[in-house]
DNA sequence: ACTGTGTAGATGCGCGTACAACGTTCTAAG
DNA sequence: CTTAGAACGTTGTACGCGCATCTACACAGT
């Protein structure tokens, strides 16, 4: 293997992989406890708790579908089946733009609300049990700075209408 | 919405919120970033490819179907169905457990581990830079130690026969 | 108005996964 | 030896996701 100036030319150590496959197993984990909770307790999964907060955190409680796919990491497609099943569950409403006849709002409606404000403090005792706790303040600000570089800051979200 | 829709024992700050949200946002980046590249470039999945490895890995090249399972964060069933992919496409075979009627061996072939050796290139340069060169070196080190207390003792893998 | 390019969502389809039930085999108690 | 229960792996089934495709609409240039 050629090396040329530079740290991206060298080899990987076996540290290195390991710190990779532990965060991948890490993330599984903590994810799929924290869904078997939601599931259980609330029957919501973690996509759909996802859409709910990020609505219920927008203004006028309403995201575009295409600003709401972003946030949530799933596919156009894969959102429109999601807010289909939660429309059909009454938690979520479709409302028209009038500015782009094109665009459509999820809308959160009241029941949406309340199911998410039920399903919260599971969710945030998850977090909480199987993260948070485990690391101190110190390791929480290296975590974040780390995630900072990793994930630059893609979420410029630019709503219209 | 506020945090503390239900009452917990301590309320989660913001920043903490922030900081597990972005966690969740740069794995499934980089590991849609890295299951991408493989898939392109040598035609396998994420999954496939971390069975193949874990497989060159074991003594012998193989591993009981159970063991296999655990380590890929995959269920009985779905890792049923990865080697039945994979069996047909010759990059692994079955054999049967001499000493345990029930058990069955997942047996990495010569084909399997040139398609995974094909392959690996492309899993480390994805790895590098999704993820390593991104972060220096006490920042990795901090990261191992972050991760060491969240997923404590993950691959005791006992091996029977 | 007309046409071409781009964008917003929805839909057909195939794939991969998990859950539950099943057959087979091992193990221990009687 | 017999039998109950657990463990291993496979199969039926349903579900969720993404890709490619489609329709409807927007906006610019002519």
């Amino acid at each position: 293997m050629t090396i040329t100036a530079g740290e991206s030319r060298e080899a990987i150590s076996s540290e290195e992989l390991e710190v990779w496959r532990m965060l991948q197993r890490a993330q599984v984990r903590i994810t799929r406890a924290l869904e078997a909770d939601l599931l259980v307790e609330h029957d919501l999964a973690l996509a759909s708790y996802d859409v709910l907060l990020q609505l219920s955190e927008s203004p006028g409680r309403r995201l575009r579908m295409n600003d709401l796919a972003d946030r949530v990491l799933l596919s156009r497609s894969g959102l429109t089946r999601l807010i289909d099943r939660l429309q059909r569950d009454g938690l979520v409403e479709r409302e028209a733009c009038t500015s782009d006849a094109r665009g459509l709002f999820a809308v959160l409606t009241d029941g949406g609300a309340a199911r998410l404000a039920e399903a919260a403090p599971t969710y945030l005792r998850g977090i909480r049990a199987q993260f948070l706790d485990v690391l101190d303040g110190d390791e929480l600000r290296q975590c974040a700075a780390m995630l900072n570089k990793l994930f630059p800051d893609p979420c410029t979200g630019q709503d219209s209408c």
